[in-house]
DNA sequence: TCGGCAGGGTGAATCGTTTCAAGCACGATA
DNA sequence: TATCGTGCTTGAAACGATTCACCCTGCCGA
């Protein structure tokens, strides 16, 4: 029980024990129908014996392969996200392959940070949802022969694949609920525009407007956050509720920071909704089970997620970009009698 | 813009168009003042030229080292974890490290698979919450010289740290509180017992009742979920509904959980708490704004992967193990008036 | 007896880095 | 002038696997 680090054991460890070359213990490894009978069970003690892991850098120098794909995702603690690795690694787990997560935290720099970690291991394909609107790092990486697919975000690129939700619908089709309710002044708490699905929704929140007779000019006030969560939720609210002319509903960017709307509005006692109508955005599990039940865009998650997954396996390269519709859920919190 | 696979550039690809050796362009890349200035420009142009990215692979297989760390958690759709992993990964980034998530979905054999993953590509070191009780895979890893620290489990081994919180505490009073609301017939909705937590929480419910006097072969009913989420919760409190004497309180092995109870009580029209008092355990950051706000156990969730990471990193080799005490957050779901 | 063949096994070359002893050029010092 | 640094650069060894051309040993059939 020696705190010595005696070297890890190699290949050659493993050969001078069981008394062959380490050709043949590479091929008991990796074809063992190659090697007769009695050599492979030498040497599948000898590897015993050592407690030989062989060294999974070295394989793929040599070999080139792995069979881990990457994403990379804003925040591993927003529920959809995860839903959407969900998917990924249901896929993944199909044909055999392991899923690395990472979390960009929205950051540019740590999304190119792991980025590139994923592309000096050589993992099979990485698949992102952009912290910016700039695709250089990723077009590029693509062009060096990494497989990249986006996430949630229909790709202007044609050089890279996509799979997204249409963000322009899902926000129109929300605000022309709640101009349906007769709502004429609107808020819209929402992320930077720098991030596609912000300015994405906020496009569809002004279209719908327009549609409906109304000037985005006056009919809607946009407050940014600096974090998709709870707490930039809460904040933002504050902001709308300190506002002049108060706008009689809310649209969330998504439904944690409708969560933090939720707790906004009960603080302040206005009641939801009518002091104030609330829309999330995702559709979460617990959407349904707040105080006042939010409504919501529902996106299919674990779809996008799995689709992802399959046209990065795919083996050719063809380029392909996959919308799917998402579907507003009508809850209290737009059409209660709170 | 063709097709053609052209490999990936090299370092001595770099060498040859600046004119220079393999080593140097290494010492541009590792320790850029050991070289003079118009050598290094020259190098850094060629780089940029060829679009130079190195082998990871190679690197490491050479230099031993990686600053990566792996995480091994049950479910990454569970808050809970993922606001573990952003602890882990906010203590990571001080010290330039990153983190690679996985989830073993419960599964001993995913567990394992990703731990192998892990040591094989040579990381730092892992951390675990483990789908099982059996340690033995991880303390042979440890043995191998890989950094384990387990996660959410204070470790019975002592050769592998741990980082845990109390969790008979905090299911005894989660059921102390149940007690003193005079419930004396008690449900709980547990996952299987090969499960760390849940056999710990289960203890501790044993304990309390015990202390307040009760049998618990009368006074409690456990009932056990095939997987820890809403959907599970769900249908455990279908059985639990369907029990001829009904308990009068239920406990949850989690938020998620609860958040299933509540909705399969609101379905059978249970009023909560005086039809069923409900109690989670975790306290997500959506418990306190559900339709019937939650009462829950509250975790150092962030404290928790913060101090898991700074195990792992920490130079020598000390076995420690630390344990958090949780907290008791008492909202409605068990004192209000429904 | 000999050629051919097949099943097993070998070991050197290879992947792309890092590292390090050694060499080189040139100015400063004795 | 001889010696010594000093600052840059070089080139080859090493890391631990995979791969592949080749060798050995028996055995079969002619």
């Amino acid at each position: 029980m020696a705190t010595t680090t005696r070297r890890r054991a190699s290949i050659s460890d493993v050969a001078r024990l069981a008394q062959v070359s380490v050709g043949t213990v590479s091929n008991v490894l990796n074809r063992p129908d190659r090697v007769a009978p009695a050599t492979r069970d030498r040497v599948l003690t000898a590897i015993t014996e050592l407690d030989f892991v062989p060294n999974g850098s070295a394989r793929q120098l040599r070999a080139g392969t792995i069979t881990t794909a990457g994403a990379i995702v804003l925040d591993v603690a927003n529920p959809f996200f995860t839903d959407v690795a969900r998917g990924i690694e249901d896929r993944l787990d199909e044909a055999g392959y392991t899923l690395m997560l990472a979390s960009s935290d929205e950051d540019p720099e740590r999304e190119a940070r792991y980025l590139r970690l994923f592309e000096e291991h050589g993992v099979q394909g990485v698949m992102v949802v952009p912290a910016t609107p700039d695709l250089a790092h990723l077009e590029a990486a693509r062009a060096r022969g990494l497989r990249v697919v986006l996430l949630d975000r229909p790709s202007p690129s044609d050089t890279l694949s996509s799979v997204a939700v249409d963000d322009r619908a899902g926000a129109a089709a929300a605000t022309r609920h709640l101009l349906g309710l007769g709502h004429e002044r609107l808020a819209f708490v929402n992320g930077s525009h720098s991030i596609r699905q912000c300015a994405d929704r906020a496009a569809g929140v002004r279209a719908a407007l327009a549609e409906g007779g109304l000037d985005p000019q006056t009919a809607l006030v946009e407050i940014t956050i600096p974090s998709l969560n709870a707490d930039g939720g809460q904040t933002g609210t504050q902001q709308v509720l300190a506002l002049n002319e108060r706008p009689t509903a809310m649209l969330c960017v998504n439904d944690l920071t409708a969560l933090g709307a939720l707790r906004a509005l009960r603080a302040a006692d206005v009641p939801v909704p009518s002091g104030m109508a609330v829309v999330g955005y995702d559709d979460v599990a617990f959407a349904g089970e707040l105080a006042t039940p939010l409504t919501s865009v529902r996106q299919p998650t674990h779809q996008l997620g799995h689709h992802a997954a399959d046209l990065l396996l795919r083996p050719d390269d063809a380029v392909e970009h996959v919308t799917f519709q998402p579907e507003l859920v009508i809850r209290e919190s737009t059409t209660g009698t709170g």
